[in-house]
DNA sequence: ATTTAAATTGTTATAATATAACATTATGTA
DNA sequence: TACATAATGTTATATTATAACAATTTAAAT
């Protein structure tokens, strides 16, 4: 038997947020994206950054930290935000999701000088993209 | 003949903010560090940041950019913050730098799809420390 | 010692990011 | 239906960070 995992089905909000992430060939600050879907309604902070939230839960998008913006997920197999690494160009702000088999195993197996495994991580890179060397 | 390394001579503001959060055993937030300071005569937020942003890029001290907080170097190679690595507790906030060998030499020396090498990173584990268990 | 340039500091105002708190509406289920 | 739960809407405010410019200090050059 295959294992199940929930389809979150989102709800509107989480949907219209999602699809302006997803499109957008760059991460999204939150309130970039509040601009962006006042049309369709949503008018004020705490809606976004709650569709934002869920979003990131369910591993949709994720959250670069060091920009305080958003991108949409598109390693298909990462259905809860536990291991993410990004590459960021300095110059043109450029994010990229790394998904690299011989490191998400690395760090999965990381262990500390105690011993300590970790449940979760977050990695950025940071340098110069193709189009900026 | 050994390669020589700037003397960073802090200056007093700097220094302040640097033994605040030196002292510290936990990470610290800007405002957290502008409260405390006050008294010395530290009055405005850009004081603050300025001083932390030189502390910074000094590698004096590391930013933890999941808390927006900020903790001191303890690792006295670092003279240059272009390679960090965390552990953070996610129930008591505890946060330790990591300075593992392997670790850092495996990460200067990740190179992604395309065979671009970076020349920065910043890792944050999550998990739970030993008391937190 | 005096002048000059650069760095640092001081100050006010404001921008950008994020959440608290509570009212309302929609959705699923007993 | 009636109840519980989740999602949404709304106002206000908390938190994090920077712009812009004036004043002062420091270091170096003359």
């Amino acid at each position: 038997m295959k294992t199940m995992h929930k389809e979150h089905t989102l709800t509107k909000n989480q949907q219209i947020i999602f699809d302006l992430i997803d499109k957008s060939p760059e991460p999204m600050k939150a309130y970039s994206i509040l601009f962006n879907v006042q049309k369709k309604g949503i008018k004020a902070p705490p809606q976004v950054y709650r569709a934002l939230d869920k979003l990131v839960e369910i591993g949709k998008i994720h959250k670069i930290e060091s920009r305080n913006a958003f991108i949409a997920c598109h390693n298909s197999s990462c259905r809860v935000a536990k291991a993410t690494a990004f590459s960021i160009c300095e110059i043109c702000e450029k994010v990229t999701e790394i998904s690299s088999a011989g490191l998400s195993k690395y760090l999965a197996n990381f262990k500390d000088k105690d011993g300590m495994k970790y449940s979760k991580y977050n990695l950025e890179f940071f340098g110069l993209c193709k189009k900026c060397r």
